[in-house]
DNA sequence: GTCCTTGCAAAACATTTGCAGCACC
DNA sequence: GGTGCTGCAAATGTTTTGCAAGGAC
């Protein structure tokens, strides 16, 4: 699965003309590897351990021309954060967001396929993907539970 | 609807001991009778011009103040901006973004109820609310028609 | 060899903070 | 009248840009 996407991602980059270099390459990898959702400074804290040098603006480069060619998308997991998340193919895009302790769960299906026909009858509009963000309190976060966290935000 | 949302708006900051003052009247003001999903830009530019004098800084608080205590939301609209909508009582959220014009249309349901319930019970999940963005075409951008812009991105 | 891409540093832009004076309650 | 809010300006943080050197094809 991981190794999918890199060779998408990079068969992709040079379908469009763009060269498949060292920092690009670092930047995918790591990005298929990353079950999170990290913001920029974490993806360029994340490829600088491993490759030294490389610069901020590089990272801000790199993960534009990913969102435009799709391999990544950009959520709003809480109030005004920016993070990224891979654009796996014919992924589903679901989080359960906690508002107590800010972890991000997600979550595998949603009959949005049964509805999306009609609202595209209604609306005329051609629905080619879609986010669904849920939000609330997780198990641990109820009344009665301590809060405590899982994914720092 | 509109002097609903202004007045619940109000009742909510002085319950939670927070002042009703002029400039934070007037963002609720221009807020529930805004349509679009502004930036913060947009939001200072629009204030300021009904209301000079007043600091970027009192904005930037405001939409703080306004998001803590639920009566507005962060939304990515598009790749990477923020941009914030009114959290009207009861409402939905579910937009169709245009990949081609950027265009946001809203529609007004979804059958997400019905499975909410089934998420709460596998993820132990209480379900406050949701997001549902789509991405697609319009009719407008469909292949075979001319691209245009009616909210400008 | 030709372009594209990179890292660096500076510039531009965005957001937060400290504080004295003002305004709401 | 006390406390919280505001505008201003400075500080801080983030993103973009220009450019010479290096690297992919």
């Amino acid at each position: 699965m991981k190794e999918i996407y890199i060779e998408t991602a990079k068969e992709g980059l040079q379908r469009q003309g763009y060269k498949l270099t060292g920092p690009r390459l670092a930047i995918i990898r790591y990005l298929a590897g990353e079950k999170g959702h990290p913001d920029i400074r974490q993806i360029f804290t994340r490829i600088r351990s491993e490759h030294p040098g490389i610069g901020i603006a590089t990272v801000y480069r790199t993960v534009d021309l990913l969102l435009e060619l799709g391999f990544l998308r950009a959520i709003t997991i809480k109030k005004n954060q920016l993070r990224y998340e891979v654009n796996w193919p014919g992924d589903h895009h679901h989080h359960l967001v906690c508002k107590g302790c800010g972890r991000v769960i997600e979550f595998g299906s949603c009959n949005f396929q049964l509805i999306s026909k009609e609202i595209e009858k209604v609306t005329r509009f051609r629905i080619e993907e879609h986010i669904l963000e849920a939000y609330g309190l997780c198990h641990d976060c109820l009344p009665g539970k301590q809060h405590y966290s899982t994914e720092k935000m």
